[in-house]
DNA sequence: ATCATACATTTGTATATACAATTATTGTTG
DNA sequence: CAACAATAATTGTATATACAAATGTATGAT
């Protein structure tokens, strides 16, 4: 990916600003790439990033915060998110017995399958976008962005 | 920035799947950051990339499209982005004499002098985000980005 | 000159997200 | 134990964005 060509800029970016440009137009082809491999499931980013949470929990519920404070970009309003996946039947919901303040959310069975699926579809979308990559070069990206 | 850590995963990530985990994180805190720098002004990132493409077009008018394919993240409604920048008096609109298909728009004086004060605050930003990189790092990171 | 097509922008509508205010429940403290 | 603060989730509202359809203008073929 080209950076100058791609915003069609004619003079040189300073290497600085060339960076952050570099990085948002990267992470906007994952964001294209990823979304585009969830779409046939209609399930957004954020909604497979909480099903896999989830799934993650091994049958014990979640709550809304604990969702939350997990998901890789954070939710404003994790409610709505998961009111959306009930109505796709793919969790569950009810109050917490022992504090009825909390909810507790849990994948269902349909959701779990389904999630299976996206998992092939996103893997086949990570090696897509990952396939000028080796082991080598991952390990440097890594300790590069450490530096964040 | 610590992946693992950061989303409370208590079992190791396949290093693909975190590279790509580690990218989004660190564009969301990138993001943060910029957004708050701008928040003074009243202007989110996107319109003050189309000042900033404004000014690089040295007093001549653009129209929407040249706008749009110079934008970093690209936008499906760039009429009502730059409804925003009219609103607050930073761009001007007319048609197009010579194609009255399309619009010509400028920057103001104004909105030439609100930028200025955005680079200062965004400049201070963006030294804040790669304090710790240095000229080999910046290149480096370049040069894998380039893989995407 | 007329018609169909392509172009450039605008508008309508649905969905997504951010932020603040509200509700409901629990915990704490004088 | 009553009053107040803290916690957890929900709801209201404003704004943002995506996508499709509509509008107005120009171009090329017949």
């Amino acid at each position: 990916m080209n950076v100058e060509e791609t915003i069609r800029s004619s003079k040189k970016i300073p290497l600085g600003q060339r960076t952050l440009i570099h990085m948002q137009l990267v992470q906007n082809k994952i964001d294209d790439i990823t979304a585009n491999a969830l779409k046939p499931f209609e399930v957004s980013m954020q909604q497979f990033n909480v099903l896999r949470i989830l799934r993650g929990q091994k049958g014990n519920p979640a709550n809304l915060s604990t969702i939350n404070e997990r998901m890789v970009t954070k939710m404003s309003n994790t409610t709505r998110l998961v009111d959306k996946l009930i109505k796709k039947g793919f969790v569950n919901r009810c109050v917490c017995p022992s504090n009825r303040r909390k909810v507790e959310i849990v994948i269902t069975d349909s959701g779990l399958e389904a999630l299976s699926q996206m998992d092939k579809a996103l893997g086949k979308a990570h090696d897509i976008i990952l396939k000028n990559f080796d082991k080598k070069d991952l390990e440097q990206l890594n300790q590069l962005l450490d530096k964040f």
